[in-house]
DNA sequence: TCCTAAGCGAGACGGTACGTCTTGTCTTCCA
DNA sequence: TGGAAGACAAGACGTACCGTCTCGCTTAGGA
């Protein structure tokens, strides 16, 4: 198995890609854009777009991977488990028309499913060290991450759908406030 | 304006196509079901289901109107506002394979937002009597009817996904162990 | 078996059908009359229609019962037997709103078609008595009978499609001068 | 602007769709062939079939575009101007079972009007140049012309009806035989 | 004059074909 | 010779009409 050196043209072309959905989205929305749609702005061929993503999802999903990759990286460290919410809610604020087209709309349920399934595993990661003292807990620790995940995205749209009509910040508080008590009190001990 | 006697094969033509959907999508999926499938399976003509419903994802909600009529009626009255979770745990898991047929796909999103849409205003309503006296709280009210209700529908989605480990009044209680603290103290009063 | 008295409505219906259908085709053309349109026009409901005609071209044809019926008791006589293309010609101008809309058009070949039919025995029958006395003629006589009335028809339409350019006088004249040389010709006998 | 080679598969799809479409009318007609059976004869997709043809009907023309071709190119030249119409009975004749089809049909009817069209200009072009050299005739050289048409299209359409019982060469002579004499004595000339 | 069978309107229904649309694969040809 | 262009198979969609039917109301004409 030889290490190749990847094709220059190959990252720009999945970054045009990317780039023509991005920009397709926020014209007419993620479900009226069509293939045919990405590879004419994109100029590209049909069958270069099937090269390099299985379908228009993936495309979708494959934008959100920085993202993804960045807080992987970062991880929660030291920082306030809750801390890592302000860095989400700031990601969409900056770049809210993207996220205005989707919210409401199955894309929109596609991006929660994706965004769920990492913020699952990086929210219980963080908490199972802390929760392996105790034995038994009332609320299984499985659920509660689930269900800090979801509360955060609900928010999240909520947020999206009412035009941001409080701040970062504030949604960050609010979520805290709702959220860490049951938690709390669920788990048995300080998250 | 003369007041017609309802044709009765109406009522009829529409049940058969709701039961016709149910059967299928239990069987093959909501997606992979067409609308030739429908209407094969109630032996009904095209235009015919095209007379009743707008589409597929109209017949599939108009499947839930009932649902939504039995609890808009019974309302929450003097019981325990998280009690209505309770009958909706219940009402899912006597339908069990009908939603675990749905749950994770895109015909479960649309499911959600009927559900959020109803729910929401059932809670919300539910709440601003109480909340009317406090001038002002940490959370807006719209905010914390917003948080019960997605949070309801994570943890009834987290449920049937893990082929349902707790009875329903077990997860009712988690349930409502997960939300009210945060409810009650972002309110400032007792739910 | 009783013998009825026809119920007065019948007839009525029949006509008012009939008059919608006409106005239709002048209004929009007969191919785009759809038998709602009639029905609605007349004031019927969809099952009396198909109580009276087997679908719409039957009931276009109707509308020529009547000039067929009163040419048939007409019949040829001492006339000259080109005089009857005279009775047509001019039939075409007083209707010709009517003809106007359907001339090249699918009806147009339809009700030639049944014109046809009709034409072709009157004009037969007129030949044979003369015919039968020569024993063998160049051309069979029906061929000659089946020219004569395709020819009539040519020119009808043709007249019609250049919006009725000469007298129907003069259409008469020329169908008379271009067919009958080669009729009279063919079958060894002056028609 | 750029000169591309035609994709190969485009004239193969065509031919096949033409040929599927041939066949379909030898064995049920015209009118009772859907487009559903021509793309499954012709193993092809819906889409490419509308890709290609406008539908049904242009289809069916299409395929007498080669018919047509040839005789534009051959033209009459030198030849005895009635002479085309042997290369017409000829052509049907070896192609019986596709007109015997459809003789009589509503696409027979759209056939003669594509062929009438046809020759009409080519009929009227062979008169044109004989005529100018008389001032005034008693008939219009466009009705000469489109009487000799219809005529020669009549003779065809009653010989195919009644199961070809002349020879082409028989029915040519009927042909010029009926028409000629009317159109010479009609135009004033010999043509 | 009554009453009874038929005519009738309204419109739901099963069914068929249409032309459109989008997807993902496959082939051709150009640079 | 590798990738852009785009032809293609597949098949669901929503629309348009058709001809059949069921349902009650109305009414003509025989009793």
């Amino acid at each position: 198995m030889k290490k190749m050196k990847p094709d220059r043209r190959v990252g720009r072309t999945r970054r045009i890609l990317s780039e023509a959905l991005m920009s397709l989205i926020i014209e007419k929305g993620y479900e009226k854009t069509t293939v045919q749609d990405i590879i004419d702005r994109a100029n590209v061929g049909r069958s270069t777009f099937y090269a390099h993503f299985l379908d228009k999802d993936a495309l979708l999903r494959s934008g959100f991977d920085n993202l993804r990759d960045a807080l992987s990286k970062k991880g929660i460290g030291n920082r306030d488990g809750w801390a890592v919410a302000l860095d989400l809610f700031q990601h969409a604020q900056s770049h809210y028309p993207l996220y205005k087209a989707m919210v409401g709309k199955h894309s929109w349920d596609m991006i929660q499913q994706y965004a769920q399934k990492f913020l699952f595993s990086l929210i219980r990661d963080h908490l199972k060290p802390k929760g392996s003292a105790r034995k038994k807990t009332p609320v299984p620790l499985d659920i509660a991450a689930h269900f800090i995940v979801s509360s955060f995205l609900a928010l999240l749209t909520w947020w999206l759908e009412h035009k941001m009509p409080h701040t970062a910040e504030q949604m960050t508080e609010i979520f805290k406030g709702l959220t860490k008590p049951g938690v709390d009190a669920g788990l048995g001990f300080e998250t």
